[in-house]
DNA sequence: ATTGCACTACGAAGTTAATCGTAGATAAAT
DNA sequence: ATTTATCTACGATTAACTTCGTAGTGCAAT
C-alpha cells in the first residue's frame, strides 16, 4: 500500500466518471466529459495514459479496447483532498471549514436533519474521541 | 468590485498571514514562513510582487521598507476556494462535504455544540430558503 | 488483398506556479 | 566619503499540468 500522489483537477474529472460507472473505455470516458465541456479524444486518452504511470488507475489490454479502472477508492481519495484543503485554506481546522459551508451555502431542512443525525451518532460515541 | 483571480497555494500562505498581521512588509512575512519551512527571501518577494500585479494586495511604498497588505477578503476568498473545491471534488454538493468531514476527523464536543446551535438557527430561518 | 476506420502511442507546445540568484539602489555606520 | 548592510527589481530556471496533432497499428468490410 505505497502512497499515490494525489489526483490532479483534470484527473479528479476522470476519476469520478470511473468510481461512477465502473470500468470504461477511453471512449466512453471522453464521451461523458464532452457533455460536459469541449475536450479532445486525445486529451482523454493521453491523461489516462499518465494516470496509468502514476497507477491511479490500471487498465485491462486483454481485448483491443482497453478498459480503464480507478485503483484508488473515492472514500480515500476524497479524504486525502479534503484533508489537504483544510490545511492549506483553514490551517488544519476542519471545524471551521463546516462552519464555513453551513452558514455560507447552507443546507435544505432534509439535509439539515441528515447532519444533526451524525452529530447525534457522533456524541454517542466515547466523547474522549476527539480527533479535531 | 472586480473579480481578482483565485491565490495560489503559495499565496494563499502569505494571505493567511496578512489576515492575521495585517501590514507587513517582506522580511516579516518570510520570518513568519520561515518558521515553518525552508524558504528564501526572494521567493517570498517575488510573490508579493506577483500579487501586487494580480491586486491580490496592495502596497504602502512611501517608506524605503514596503509595507504590503491583502485587498482580498478572508471570508470571501475562502468562500470562493471552497466553492471550487466543492465543484471539483464532490460535484457541487456542500453537502456531502460536511458530512464526510464530520464522519472522518469528527469535531469535539464543545465543536459539535457549536454546529448544533449553528443548525437550530438555520432551521429558524425561512425553511424555504433553500441554497445547496 | 486493399481500403478504411477506430484505437493506441508518442512527442511537443503552451501555461502556470514556484523558486532563487544576481544586480542595482538606498540608507546607515564608520 | 567609503564601506557595509538591507531592500527591491528582474530575469531565468525548473517542474507540473493540460492539451492536442501526427503517426502507427490492427481489425473489419468490401
Amino acid at each position: 500500500m505505497i502512497n499515490l500522489p494525489n489526483p490532479t483537477e483534470a484527473e479528479l474529472e476522470i476519476l469520478q466518471i470511473l468510481w461512477q460507472i465502473g470500468p470504461c473505455s477511453v471512449k466512453q470516458v471522453h464521451g461523458l466529459l464532452q457533455e460536459k465541456r469541449e475536450v479532445g479524444y486525445t486529451t482523454i486518452l493521453k491523461q489516462l495514459q499518465i494516470m496509468l504511470e502514476k497507477k491511479l488507475v490500471q487498465r485491462d489490454e486483454s481485448a483491443r479496447i482497453h478498459l480503464y479502472q480507478a485503483t484508488i477508492s473515492e472514500q480515500n481519495t476524497k479524504e486525502k483532498l479534503v484533508q489537504k484543503f483544510v490545511i492549506n485554506t483553514f490551517q488544519g481546522s476542519s471545524h471551521q471549514l463546516v462552519m464555513q459551508v453551513l452558514g455560507n451555502a447552507a443546507a435544505s431542512a432534509s439535509e439539515l436533519e441528515e447532519i444533526k443525525k451524525l452529530i447525534s451518532q457522533l456524541e454517542d460515541q466515547d466523547p474522549t474521541h476527539q480527533i479535531i
